[in-house]
Parts: structure tokens; sequence; C-alpha cells
DNA sequence: TGAATACAAATTGTATACAATTTTGGAAGC
DNA sequence: GCTTCCAAAATTGTATACAATTTGTATTCA
């Protein structure tokens, strides 16, 4: 089962390195297609160019940066299709994910687990309205029942492979989250998906894998359904961590 | 569309470093679970250590290493199952690349296209027994036929979770073939495989998006099959690259 | 004026020195 | 005999110097 947080000492200079370029970009400071220099990360994160270019290889791999023509790195950028695509694999590779599980079995403490998971997020979703707070604690709610799931299928090459589809920015299953505050009507978005983490839930139970594949996928369509409401929403995009990078169509 | 080849110059010495790691691997020099110390890889292949932790790091992305505890690589064991799973993700991320190239369309030259690769191999499976030119043409027409799925997708995220999922070792289409040669009734499975190959066209040339995904996952059991004739068959098992890193059934 | 070339600046690739950390071996104490 | 502690060795983390390459710019020549 995948441990949550490393639990780690104090950060390595890679670390902040890795931290502070993704925020760097995350926050326009460079715009996608602009290359990175070496020299000005230095500059601006204080560490030298070792844990730099290490840095840049790690969010290469990420989706994040693409190795550029002859040499370097710039920031890539992501079309509404894109990020679909990404929601699409993702969506794709947790029904796998859940069907295993569902094939395999799961012992009857961690269903109960589970199940006390969406308990907290039902009783979350029945006192309190969309705020800071709120945000945060469905995020976390939402975040680790979704691990729960992956971890379910007792297998660590879907979880890798999922890990790593989840990591494309806007593809994982909170990307939307900490702003839905700001669009209306997300109270009844969040309590729809919540009636899905039951259903799903309920044919894992059961063994049921031929159902719980698709009512995965369902459940996955819900960010694609945020993507189109933030792409319609200018005050929404303003606080979407990460919006320089996409690509608005022409 | 994918570049097959990026046609480099001459290789890096971080090139030299990842091939050169990779194959000391996969001929059993270093063992499941040892350690890659640093120093020692230096020695054995000449370059300097930069270049040693960029493709360290790189073949830890890859899925082949593992960051060690607290520090360090190693070498990373694979069991029936989870090659299996590797294999079964692969086939999953394939259906997908498949179901979006039957509904987005692809246009009559590019069919063509493909066509003529399945005239290829059926050319070759008509005319040649099992041997070492058949065996490298194979590969080689299956590799591009492959490739051409993906790419008819149209999408780059999804063609990059594939390559992705096809780097595990024994996860690529052409994991078993090398040596198939050595395994009795094999002419037979490359006929089926390519019966296969014309349905999964004909599907897509069809639009057919619900029946090219179950062809293609069922393509891929292919793979599985071949996993388990190759693990009863030691001959077979001494001639497979990267057997030591099978961790057999205690 | 425009193109070609040579020089300078910037940038990345590589090697290596030094620092920090972890592991190892053994001696001392219980 | 076993544990505990410390010092030495091994190993990785980081910074930086130098080399190789690419890019930009100015100067010269047609």
């Amino acid at each position: 089962m995948a441990q949550p947080i490393p639990l780690q000492k104090d950060p390595s200079q890679a670390d902040r390195a890795l931290l502070g370029i993704r925020d760097l970009v995350f926050r326009g400071e460079f715009k996608a297609g602009e290359r990175l220099p070496e020299l000005a990360l230095v500059e601006l994160l204080g560490v030298s160019r070792t844990p730099i270019r290490a840095a840049l290889q790690a969010l290469a791999e990420e989706g994040l940066l693409e190795a550029s023509q002859p040499t370097g790195y710039t920031v890539r950028g992501f079309s509404e299709t894109e990020i679909a695509d990404a929601i699409e694999v993702r969506g794709t590779l947790e029904a796998l994910a859940a069907r295993m599980a569902a094939e395999r079995g799961v012992s009857g403490s961690y269903l109960a687990a589970m199940s006390d998971c969406l308990d907290r997020i039902e009783e979350l979703l029945a006192k309190a309205k969309p705020g800071r707070d709120f945000l945060a604690q469905y995020s976390q709610l939402n975040n680790q029942f979704h691990e729960m799931l992956v971890a379910a299928s007792g297998s660590e090459i879907v979880a890798r492979a999922l890990a790593r589809a989840s990591s494309l920015p806007f593809a994982g299953h909170n990307a939307f989250v900490s702003i839905q505050g700001r669009i209306p009507g997300s109270l009844e978005i969040f309590r729809a998906a919540q009636r899905q983490h039951r259903e799903i839930l309920e044919a894992i139970e059961a063994r049921s894998s031929a159902r719980v594949e698709p009512l995965v996928k369902e459940h996955a369509r819900i960010a694609h359904k945020n993507l189109q409401l933030v792409l319609q929403n200018n005050e929404a995009m303003k606080n979407l961590p990460g919006a320089p990078l996409i690509r608005r169509r022409p």
C-alpha cells in the first residue's frame, strides 16, 4: 500500500528546486513555450545548477516541461483537448484499479475504512457550506478515498501508472476542487460525486467488476464538466492554480 | 505524431550511461534488490558521476530501478503478477487509443498505410518460417503497426502514457517476440495476432468504438499467454533479455 | 544594402572537489 | 557474549570549474 507522505526530515536542495520551479511555472512567471535557463533558476531559487538540473529532468518526466531542441527545457502548454485527454487517461486507469479491487476482493476491515471515509464526507456535506475550510477538508477526504481505492487494487504497477497520469496539470481528482467555491451550484456537484463514491464502494463490496468499471469512468467525467465550467468563468480562471498553462482556443 | 527516432548526432555521456546501466541490469550483472553504487558504475562505464546520476534518475522513472531508503538506487524485481499487471495497463491504454481513433476518425490515406503494414506482415507470415531474420522483421512490422495505432488516436497525452506503460520490462508488445522462435507453435500465435490486427483496423475504419476496445484488450492478452509459455520453458528463459529481473514464485 | 563570417556571449554538458550523511568495523564497557 | 559507542570508510548531495556547443551581434566584403 502506498505511503501517502514519505515523512522526510528536511527537504533537500533538489526538493526545493522542484517545488520552486513548479511554483514559478504555475504562477506564470515563465509562460507556456518559454525557455527555463538554468542560471536564471539558480538566481531565483538560490540553489546551484546540480539540483536545478535534477528538478528539470523530473518535471519533464512529469509532463510539466518538455525538452526543447537542441537543448534545454521549455514550459509546456495544455490545450482544452489535452486536459480532457489527461482526465480520460486518469479515469481509465482508475477504473482498471477499481475493477481489479472487485475481482481480487478487498478485506472487510479495509472496506469499513473506506466507508468511514465516505461517512466523514457526508458529515461534511451535511453541515457545511462551501468556503475555505470546507474546500480544504473536502479535498483532503476526497483524496483519501481515491488513494484507498487505488490501494485496494493491490497492484503497485497500476498505482504507479495512475500516480503518473494524475501528476499532469489539471488531471488529478482535486484539480478543480479548490475553486469550486466560486462556481454556482458546486455543492450539488459535490453531492453527486459523493453518491457515486457510495455506488463505487458498493460495487466493489459486491465483487461486481463489470459494474464498477463504468461507475468509475462516469465519476471521472465530473472533472471534465468542471473543466468546462472553469473555462467559461473568468473569475474562476483567475484563481485556478496553473491557469497560465492553459492554451485557450484561438 | 511521434518521432520514432530522434535522430541525434553523437550520443552524449548521459545516453551512454543510460544504455550501459540498462544493459548491465538486463544482463544480470546487478541482481534484483541489489544497490547500484555510483562509483561502481563510473568504473564500469567510464563516465563521470554527473551523467550516471541523470541516468539513474531516468531509469527510476522508467520503473527499472527504485529509489532506496535512505538514499541510492536498487534494481527492481518483477513478480509474475506485476508483469501481468503491466501488460494489463498497456492493453488498457492501447484500447483507449484505439477507441479514440475510432471516435475521432482517421483519414483514408492513413488507414491505407496501416493496411499496407498489415499486408507486409501477411506476406512475411506466408513465406517464412520462424528464424533470426523472420523474428527481427516481424518485430519491426508489429512495432510499426502498434505505433501507427497509437498515433491514429491523435492524442499526444495518450501516446505519452502508453509509451511510459510500455517501457516497463516485459510490458511492451515486442517483449516476448524475440524468443518465440524457441517456443513450439509460435507461428500459429503470430497468425492469430495478425487476424486480430485486421479486425482492429476494420473496426476503426467502421468507426466502431464499442467494438475496437475489447478487440485491442483481447489482443494484448497474447502477451499474457506468451508470458506463461516463457515461464514454463527454461530454454526460453535463458534467452529472454532481462530474465534475471523476474522473481519466480517461491 | 544584404549576406557571410568571425568574434563574443550565453547556455548546457561533464568532471571533480568538497560537504554531509550513512554504513561499517571494532574496541570498550556491562 | 552482547550491546553501545565512536571513528573510519564509503556513499551520496551539492557546488563549481572547465569544456563544448549554440546563439547573438557586429563587422566586413560583395
